[in-house]
DNA sequence: CCTTATTTCGAACATCTGTTCAAGTTAAAC
DNA sequence: GTTTAACTTGAACAGATGTTCGAAATAAGG
């Protein structure tokens, strides 16, 4: 899954083993670092010091500022969307989920990966910062727009009454929310109790956003 | 209202009504490249190119990146929590007001400001960035908490049954979902019909938010 | 009208930042 | 085992960036 398109040389041999490592190893440094600070905010000297790895490694794998913080979106993207959508189909396994059911599958993969894996946490940050801002836009359309679109055709399925621009509204509204608890979240994610004050904010996160998505269906159809 | 606590001499001359024009100038010119840019993404030399001012005048009115950028934050607070204020003093003028009367005196002026004035729109960016920021924490805390914490009991009064927490986190939904309409917008804002799709878009999300208050402070009531 | 605090102005400075480069090392392909 | 593509490493570079400084212009206070 390449990012860049223009005048790739194509390899003679298989990387080895040692340089996926330090490859790893930058993308993850970088992942930190870029949460931590945004795109502007993060120097490559930072995350030499997070890596370890000297400044020219960062430069070889990364391929320059702008292509690592691409790399560095890429890398769990597909496995986002994996995760949503197997859980959309878990929720539709014994027929029709309904509206809380149905966000839920959107939401909660990300707070499940990020208890499995700390590492999620500061994607999800960078998430965030890709979402908030136009810079990225091109990325969140390549990554993570036709996830959405198919639950967005979910909900519009759930919501006959509601016309397809106030649904797409309600959807935005819902994945601000979602950011704003993930991000504010990692404040306090390493709380003792953090593990089961998460899981009630995430219960009433969908409550809210699937009340708000009904609400603004039935005033659209009222209308 | 100075943002610096530190030493500071005290003036011996009141400034000319030249200089506070410059000022002006420069606090415009920083409000709009900060707004676009974000902190780190702007420079000041930026500001330099669109205030139109040489490059001392900058940091002499500044007084430093970091203080100019307060002190954008702090020109237009007053301001911004005093209509306000007054929006939630007018719902409540004929006896008690509603849930979305509460919430749409909240979020209304700033859609109505920027409507007014176009440069409220870039103040408005700026609001989502520091309310999205860490490191902005104590000026979220000085400049907007006071008000959000106004609000804050009235919508719990509004929602006897609901738990304190519930109520917060429904209404830290509520404002990021605000600040994702209000910075989306910023791009169509200057749209033929940008004033009437926005007013349907902002009813729409104080819909969203009531519902979505509501429904948390319910299910907190049941359990 | 004086005095001088304040403002205007831009050159200069030290530091930071992304990137390049070349020499040395490692390991894939055969 | 040999060859050499790929990787590692850090010094060096060019440009950007926040800040400082002093001289000149302006206007408040008397």
């Amino acid at each position: 899954m390449p990012i860049a398109q223009t005048s790739e040389k194509k390899r003679q041999r298989a990387p080895s083993k040692r340089s996926l490592e330090t490859r790893e190893r930058v993308l993850d440094a970088a992942e930190a670092v870029f949460a931590l600070r945004g795109f502007d905010g993060a120097t490559i000297r930072d995350i030499v010091a997070e890596s370890g790895e000297p400044l020219g490694t960062i430069h070889h794998h990364g391929g320059g500022k702008e292509v690592l913080f691409q790399q560095v979106v890429a890398r769990r993207a597909e496995a986002l969307s994996g995760a949503r959508l197997e859980a959309l189909a878990r929720a539709q396994a014994g027929g029709a989920a309904d509206l809380p059911a149905v966000l839920g599958a959107f939401m909660r993969p990300f707070f499940d990966l990020s208890q499995k894996e700390p590492r999620w946490r500061h994607y999800a940050r960078l998430v965030a910062f890709v979402s908030a801002d136009d810079r990225w836009r091109a990325l969140s359309a390549r990554f993570f727009d036709p996830t959405a679109r198919v639950f967005l055709a979910e909900i519009r399925a759930l919501l006959p009454g509601a016309s397809e621009q106030g649904v797409a509204e309600g959807f935005v509204f819902s994945v601000s929310a979602m950011l704003a608890l993930l991000t504010s979240q990692e404040r306090i994610g390493t709380l003792g109790d953090g593990r089961v004050a998460e899981a009630a904010q995430i219960d009433h996160l969908v409550r809210f956003c699937a009340a708000g998505l009904a609400t603004g269906a039935r005033a659209a159809g009222q209308a």
